[in-house]
RNA sequence: CGGAGCAUAGUGUCAACGGCUAGCACGAAUGGUUUGGGACCAUUUAGAUCGGGUUCGAAUCCCGAUGCUCCGACCA
């Protein structure tokens, strides 16, 4: 894309207001905007960026078998009455609204009652099962603070997948698919080094559930990190009787701070139960689904991004989920960098082309800025030199290449994430 | 939800004694000179969160509301 019609600017400046550092420079980049506390809407380059860790997540989902799908925020307040969740004294972050007709209705926090409630009719036998369905789907909560920027917010989008077995073994097959799945999808994006599965309190049917937690200052969790084993517990189950049932002492722990990008859970049939959702086995007796529910905030993952990568001259992204692979720079030589432009796009590069009539320094700025991995350079300097100039955004100096040679000096050169 | 702080152009501002035309920088616009790390000159643009009160006079003092930020509580 061409910087020209990029309608957003980068700003000089961040808000005084923002004090977290994930809001700060995506605000100054123009990746998102500010709604209000707590209400982030993205960007056109924000919103790439969420779009790509969204495909990751995808793809992994896909691979699960689990299928995609789409429910409502809007919900009935008689769903959550089955669950005994839709009293403000239980549940305090609800955002509830009305039809004009008086009818009270729910802005979903979460979506457990809503799936399990609209897969009932499907599931009748075994043969129905097993089978996960997810979504990605805006969750509304009212938390009494926002904070941390794009952190904790109150409507963020989360995917979301429930998995729906025939008994506790089947589930524990599945869980375990789904855990791995987490693993790959957090080290695709480029937080995996950082990202530990972490015990935390399970509910009802399971001793554990599991939380990915990356250590970042911006996080609001306390874990204890064993970096041999790469796994963590979480502040609230960190207790003696806990530690000697995963087998660990606490000479070997470190606490850290972290923050939440996702967490699976085991349901049981606390859910099935509710909802009488029950199918048939072999016997012609009737059991009750083994659920499991699965959720990641793909925000969150940005921003903890954005905190743990982010130097004194902007963001950096990893190459993976990077708004644009290439930012494109020319000083004059609008022709030859229009031409590699178009090279670059046709062999399936994606380029920000910072087309702009600015000095360099207003464009090297902004390239910092906004982080994308690769900087080119297209210049006089350059083509003296023998070509353009290519840059990591985490080196210091750059290189020349022809640009013939770019496409796979880009493919072959990544030392960042 | 408890506590604290803040609120001046699009952004920033530890700018302004209760009193003269609300200053400066960035941005934006026009023209010109520029072009390897946020250029320069000229001209221009745009502002007191809202509602009360005190006062001859309020951006400035008081009260209230609202919003934002931070600390804590909370956080399938």
């Amino acid at each position: 894309m061409r910087q020209s019609e990029l309608f957003t600017k980068t700003q000089k400046f961040a808000p005084k207001d923002e004090v977290s550092k994930n809001a700060q420079l995506l605000i100054r980049a123009g990746f998102v905007h500010k709604e209000m506390a707590g209400v982030y809407a993205f960007l056109p380059l924000g919103w790439r960026v969420m779009n790509k860790i969204m495909t990751i997540i995808r793809e992994e989902m896909n691979a699960l078998g689990a299928q995609e799908l789409y429910l409502t925020a809007l919900q009935r307040k008689e769903l959550w009455e089955r669950t005994d969740r839709w009293d403000d004294a239980k549940v305090d972050v609800w955002f509830k609204t009305a039809l004009k007709n008086g009818t009270e209705l729910g802005l979903g926090f979460t979506h457990e009652e809503a799936m399990t409630a609209m897969v009932k009719p499907f599931v009748t036998s075994h043969r129905s099962l097993p089978f996960s369905a997810y979504q990605f789907q805006t969750k509304f909560r009212n938390e009494t603070r926002a904070k941390s920027g794009i952190m904790r917010s109150r409507e963020f989008i989360m995917k979301d997948l429930y998995s729906f077995s025939r008994d506790a073994a089947e589930h524990e097959k599945f869980y375990e698919k789904a855990q791995a799945a987490y693993e790959r999808i957090f080290r695709r994006v480029g937080i995996g080094a950082q990202t530990y599965t972490t015990f935390a309190s399970g509910g009802t049917f399971s001793k554990y559930s599991h939380e990915y937690q990356t250590v970042c200052d911006a996080g609001e969790d306390i874990i204890y990190v064993h970096e041999g084993k790469g796994i963590a517990v979480n502040e609230e189950v960190y207790t003696d009787e806990v530690l000697a049932d995963l087998g660990l002492s606490r000479d070997e722990l470190v606490q850290k701070k972290a923050a939440e990008v996702g967490n699976v859970f085991s349901l049981g049939t606390k859910f099935s139960d509710a909802y009488d959702l029950t199918y048939t086995d072999e016997q012609g007796e009737k059991r009750a689904v083994v659920m499991g529910s699965y959720g990641i905030g793909p925000a969150r993952v940005m921003g903890v991004v954005t905190e743990l990568f982010a130097d004194e001259r902007g963001l950096v992204w990893p190459h993976s989920i990077a708004p644009f692979t290439v930012h494109l720079i020319n000083i004059g030589r609008d022709d030859d960098a229009a031409q590699l432009y178009a090279d670059l796009t046709s062999a399936g590069v994606e380029v920000l082309w910072d087309d702009r009539d600015e000095r360099p320094g207003v464009k090297f700025a902004d390239a910092d800025l906004i982080g994308c991995p690769y900087r080119v350079v297209v210049s006089d300097k350059a083509a003296a030199a023998g070509g353009v100039e290519v840059k990591q955004r985490t080196d210091e100096t750059p290189v020349t290449r022809a640009p013939k040679d770019l496409v796979a000096y880009i493919k072959n050169s990544r030392t960042q994430t």
